[in-house]
DNA sequence: GCTCTTATAAACCGATCGGTCTAGTGTGGC
DNA sequence: GCCACACTAGACCGATCGGTTTATAAGAGC
């Protein structure tokens, strides 16, 4: 047969969406096949370690995408441009709400244990990156570090939210209300 | 034999710990009864609905304790006193950020859908407790909400980044931040 | 001391779990 | 044309899943 033809690019997005939806123990082999189509051999081929191996490359796979898109730049790049893109990049990444952090909701059970290194690497990093263009732009050590983890606090907080209560407008708010707290100190 | 007997209060209080460690998903029969010392016997006597019901009752019991040691405080009695004690109670039950809000990681995945109205009526209740109290003491309607979503969006973020880091300090530090944030407005 | 109720233990059930294996199909290099 | 290889389908495996059933032990009421 072999009728679609997946690259492990693909088959990482795809499995990944699962995972999101249903969490590592909730994401069984036969939801994964079902839900991406791809069948297990296709899966076992991409990925020969089983789920352990898809959750770390998906991990891997997001954090490398953040990297580019916002830790790099956060810490390259003019801290006030990258601050300000920040805040687009994390709505748009999260879909104002409707997506959840893969990472933050594996860190929640014991899954954390099997991923531990990886997830503690992720939050370390946003929030050394933002502090670091923080102190850049002139904010003290102090209010850059408590700035940056409010921040970092807040986006994890507003994703659990927005979902415990189906609430479309509560992610939004919450990063409006963080970029005001930030630029505060900027000016 | 039936050595030991258990109550159903404490079956609800031990099986409760497992959601908490493993999730919906990832506390299977078998964790529990291992966990628990509860044999599948004494669950499926106290539990003749299975792991949904040991879970939505787990719920009722955690919503009853914070209706009775934080939302009716909040709502009835005097609210700067009722809002010094919730800065204390939230740190005490959730242990400074070494144990998980299970309402929460329960919105994260699918297992939302089977509980969804009670975990909407959890956090809803919470933030209008909160706002409420706000309110009486004469913080404005607009800031009292804006503040009361800022509390448990902080809260809930702090507990996700408590356990990815393995940070003892942040669920404290938040706090703090959120109680000078709030004694702010009321000053 | 008998009985009825509550609580427990564990054997047992079909379904599903994560994972393996075989038998392919289609494509690019030569 | 044909071989090597990337990819796919799905039957199959033992283990574990959530849940049921049977048997029985310990009080409580009378």
């Amino acid at each position: 047969m072999t009728r679609t033809i997946f690259e492990k690019s693909d088959a990482i997005t795809l499995v990944a969406e699962v995972f999101r939806e249903l969490g590592y123990e909730g994401a069984s082999m036969s939801n994964i096949t079902a839900r991406t189509r791809l069948s297990k051999g296709s899966l076992y081929h991409f990925f020969p370690g089983g789920k352990e191996e898809m959750a770390a490359e998906i991990m891997a796979n997001i954090d490398a995408w953040f990297v580019n898109e916002m830790f790099k730049p956060l810490e390259e790049d003019d801290p006030r441009a990258a601050i300000a893109r920040m805040w687009e990049t994390t709505d748009t990444y999260f879909r104002s709400g409707r997506r959840i952090c893969l990472i933050g909701a594996f860190a929640l059970d014991e899954t954390r244990d099997r991923f531990a290194g990886a997830i503690q690497a992720y939050f370390y990093r946003w929030i050394e990156a933002l502090a670091g263009a923080l102190m850049r732009a002139c904010v003290t050590t102090a209010e850059a570090n408590a700035l940056a983890e409010e921040a970092v606090v807040g986006i994890q907080g507003a994703l659990t939210l927005a979902r415990a209560l189906g609430d479309d407008g509560i992610f939004g708010r919450t990063l409006q209300r963080l970029r005001e707290r930030v630029e505060a100190r900027l000016t």
